[in-house]
DNA sequence: TGACACTTAGCACGACCGTTCGTATTATTC
DNA sequence: GAATAATACGAACGGTCGTGCTAAGTGTCA
């Protein structure tokens, strides 16, 4: 293995376990076994490692989460594995911590930069993933014609928060299940042409 | 103003727009204008100074959520006037970031210590108020006697991150009225005694 | 064998980190 | 008016931060 591999491995387990800020130069060298300034070396500044690590862990994302479920049937059969597989994924891929993209939309919301648009662009492509998905399933006849795919794939989204804090911060056993009910009572509603799929104005 | 309310005002904003690791003990000094000892005389730590931070903030928070709805009618009512002013409730706190508890669980997630400690107590606390006012619908008759609160308020907390990451890294203009759409579906789907409210394993 | 690229190490830099110390100013109490 | 407590200050500590510069391997090809 070489050095670089190695820099990848520890620094995304650092990422995903301490986040952007704890991914340090003195930190990621002594956990890889070598010199600061030959990590330099490969990365030309801080920001370049950040969003060289974050690009490797959505990698490892497309690779155990969307590579597998390419092959199934359009529609719903395949945008309901990529959520099973989507929750809880980063621990299935052997990191130690959370999603690292996940805890960047939080570090990072308000401070503006290069890395910031890295990550805003990683989560746009994953959010265009997911509302093709969905509109597959309406297309498919799975989901209900009128129904806002893009309220759908929001609502998903949120779902993956709370399944993150809920399993990683408060570290809920039965988070996985309440992930599950919440998606398969989604997934019930997009199915059901209910006025709550349309309205513009809340009620409450 | 006395020093220790600048300081109080200035590291809430600073904990706000950067988070915790944004909190350190020279900018805030700086930003409230005074010495970095001058500050320490105040906090003995700087786990001290945040855990206090921590405390004003949820402080507001309950100042500008909780306390308002307090008179208003059990049930239905006084939970989605909860909801209502629970979500964007910085902004209109005055705070020039995000939610200061919510990035917390995603920076502290796998970072032991008496600061994550104090964070989870905050959370805990904030999720049995909203789980008591989930309860208190269903004892009103509002939502359907079957029905999972602890379900409903995890998937509340589902949609409150989701309309953080939205509204704030996202700076999506319609977060706001996604938000209202999913708790409005949530509501109706409490209100009725449909399958998806007591299913114990996912159908997908 | 020697020239050449590439990789890594060693070292030093200025800046900031959290923290402690001694001290000067100010307010309170006797 | 003197003693005491509270408050804020400047200076300095040992560390770590990100970042450069220089030099020493290391393997390839002529």
């Amino acid at each position: 293995m070489t050095m670089r591999d190695r820099l990848f491995d520890e620094g995304i387990q650092i990422l995903s376990r301490d986040g952007l800020a704890g991914v340090t130069i003195g930190r990621l060298a002594a956990a890889a076994d070598c010199s600061k300034s030959g990590l330099f070396a490969h990365f030309k500044s801080k920001q370049q490692l950040q969003i060289e690590l974050l690009d490797a862990a959505a990698a490892m994302a497309r690779a155990h989460v969307v590579m597998p479920i390419e092959a199934l049937p359009s529609g719903l059969p395949r945008l309901s594995e990529l959520v099973n597989r989507w929750l809880g994924w980063s621990r299935r891929a052997g990191l130690a911590g959370g999603c690292p993209v996940a805890a960047a939309l939080f570090e990072l919301d308000d401070l503006d930069g290069p890395v910031r648009e890295h990550v805003m662009a990683l989560e746009s492509e994953w959010r265009c993933l997911l509302l093709a998905l969905v509109e597959d399933a309406i297309a498919e006849g799975h989901f209900w014609q009128g129904v806002d795919s893009e309220q759908i794939s929001w609502e998903l989204c949120g779902i993956y928060l709370a399944h993150h804090a809920s399993s990683r911060f408060l570290r809920d056993k039965t988070a996985g299940e309440r992930a599950h009910i919440a998606v398969a009572a989604l997934f019930n509603r997009a199915a059901q042409s209910t006025a709550s799929n349309h309205i513009r104005k809340a009620t409450i």
